[in-house]
DNA sequence: ATACCAGATCAATGAGAGTTGATATGGTTG
DNA sequence: CAACCATATCAACTCTCATTGATCTGGTAT
């Protein structure tokens, strides 16, 4: 049995299962900040923190800017709503119980 | 450095971070299928598919209904809601640049 | 009750992803 | 230009998770 097609559009999904990449969103939602205060309040490595960035940079997830030694990162807006209304989407199409084929 | 505190909520984002998974949901969405449906039609091994039932079940995703011998799968229309809003409130509280705290 | 069927569970394997500490990069200030 | 700073990257390790094949379960029909 063969794996089944990559679906491109899953990686912001992959991104965000990530329990600490979740919270770094939910930080970075009330408010832009540079990577050294992400590390204080979160408590990770800069390592660390660099490399959950990077992936959540890659999904399309965040945006950042350079700013003298610093950089800011926030959420990128247009990539969250666009996935709100993926799993929306989803939810308005499910269908009630009893619609399926008859089986087998 | 610890592990950061696990996020409860997360769990349904993990469970559609895998590509099979997310494609299960899109066939669910069209109907509500049995196993046996979504074997022919996905190409997974019974095993395998089973499986995957079994995380989006435990997150809560996905609602079952047995008929005869069969088990019918359906989404939960409520948990794509729930998540839809979460998705789409991190884009509405996303900040522009410039708004976070000076550094450092 | 017994044979049977769909589907769930189990044990084992392998690939991928998170974590860590050390090092490299690239812009900035003197 | 040279020293410096925040941040990114790298290599190594560990652990989680997808996948597979075999076995078990629990309801169904005869």
């Amino acid at each position: 049995m063969v794996q089944a097609p990559v679906l491109a559009a899953a990686d912001p999904f992959k991104a965000l299962a990530d329990p600490t990449r979740w919270a770094i969103c939910e930080r970075l939602a009330a408010e832009e900040l540079c990577v050294c205060h992400l590390v204080d309040d979160m408590g990770l490595s800069q390592s660390l923190l660099s490399h959950h960035l990077k992936v959540l940079r890659d999904a399309g997830l965040l945006e950042q800017r350079r700013h003298s030694y610093w950089t800011y990162y926030r959420l990128n807006r247009d990539a969250f709503a666009a996935l709100g209304a993926r799993m929306s989407s989803l939810s308005e199409r499910a269908c009630e119980p009893g619609n399926g084929r008859p089986c087998c």
